[in-house]
DNA sequence: AAATTATTGTTATATTATAACATTGCATTT
DNA sequence: AAATGCAATGTTATAATATAACAATAATTT
């Protein structure tokens, strides 16, 4: 199991991250003979800047306040139908929001664990998941072509958290059953 | 693997499918106190019209035609509402449309398998894939609230009118090999 | 440099969804 | 049955997400 979790949801050197995908970027680019224009570069950044989706609108206004000028919807979306041509971004459907992709290029799962509390949205490629979704869609004679899986919950940071603030049932474990 | 697929995408007596699915509603409605309105009632009836999802504007159209009065969309996202909330039908997020859920009531996978030609899609409940996200999760410390998994591709029979529609390399086996 | 193509700018509008408040209808109590 | 309270619906307006259509500009090829 492939994973960016422990990435997402550790301290790390986040700047690394975003010189990574912008290095990745350009080589992807490079290799299929596509532009990586500022604006791209830009909108491409900005979904590193965190490993939080972020909509459209959120996008237009944080590359306005970069560039100083006012950008109209188009452009955004523009960007993003690029970025998603190439495979350097996902969009996740139930959020209406995309995120950078940490193996773009490479075959992979398209599962991502959402946190319900911060946002956060971890990439996990799974192979035996595919496996297992490819195998049930040969037994219903379905033609798999693409997917989108999406986990909610809590992080791992935020599990923590919760589990902090309501430490349920330390003291009368007799009281721990739930319906 | 519990699954409607094989209901979807073969001929059958359709009526019986949505007297079922409404009968399961009364139900359910009655366990939970829960009324099912007039407007309730059609909307659900409506997403079981076919095994196709339908977005919210198209039930709002329909359900003018029905009743022979323009209806306005808060009253299409209520019903949406209602019926998400006790499980009767699904939101497929990557469409934003609805469709009725053939095993309400019970856990099961969120899995739908969605045609791109058709537009039927089919719901399965696999609990093997459940596990497998369950241990994917408690691997990555994230804490599983709930799950959205679209397949997208090509039903059984959208399948084989593919396949014979271009009936690639039967005659020149040779050339049979892709990139 | 001219022509061609890709990219971006601009304006308008389509599509999906919700907020806020008024009205109606059902259910319970008296 | 009248009064009350609450659930459901009606109504108007608007928010949030996404795209169409055409004009202008920039990059690339000839």
């Amino acid at each position: 199991m492939l994973t960016n979790s422990r990435l997402v949801h550790q301290p790390h050197d986040h700047g690394r991250c975003i010189n990574a995908a912008l290095s990745r970027a350009e080589e992807l680019c490079t290799a299929s003979k596509a532009r990586l224009t500022p604006t791209r570069k830009s909108v491409l950044q900005l979904l590193w800047q965190s490993h939080q989706p972020l909509g459209a609108y959120q996008l237009q206004d944080q590359l306005s306040v970069l560039t100083g000028k006012s950008i109209a919807p188009p452009t955004i979306y523009r960007a993003i139908e690029f970025l998603l041509g190439l495979g350097l971004i996902h969009r996740i459907a139930s959020l209406n929001a995309y995120i950078g992709c940490p193996f773009p290029g490479s075959d992979h799962s398209n599962l991502f664990m959402i946190c319900n509390q911060c946002c956060s949205a971890a990439e996990v490629a799974h192979n035996s998941l595919n496996e297992l979704l490819q195998k049930a869609s040969d037994k219903a004679n379905f033609t798999l072509q693409s997917q989108a899986l999406e986990l909610f919950g809590l992080c791992p940071n935020c599990s923590l958290s919760a589990a902090q603030n309501r430490p349920l049932n330390t003291e009368s474990p007799e009281n721990s059953h739930h319906d």
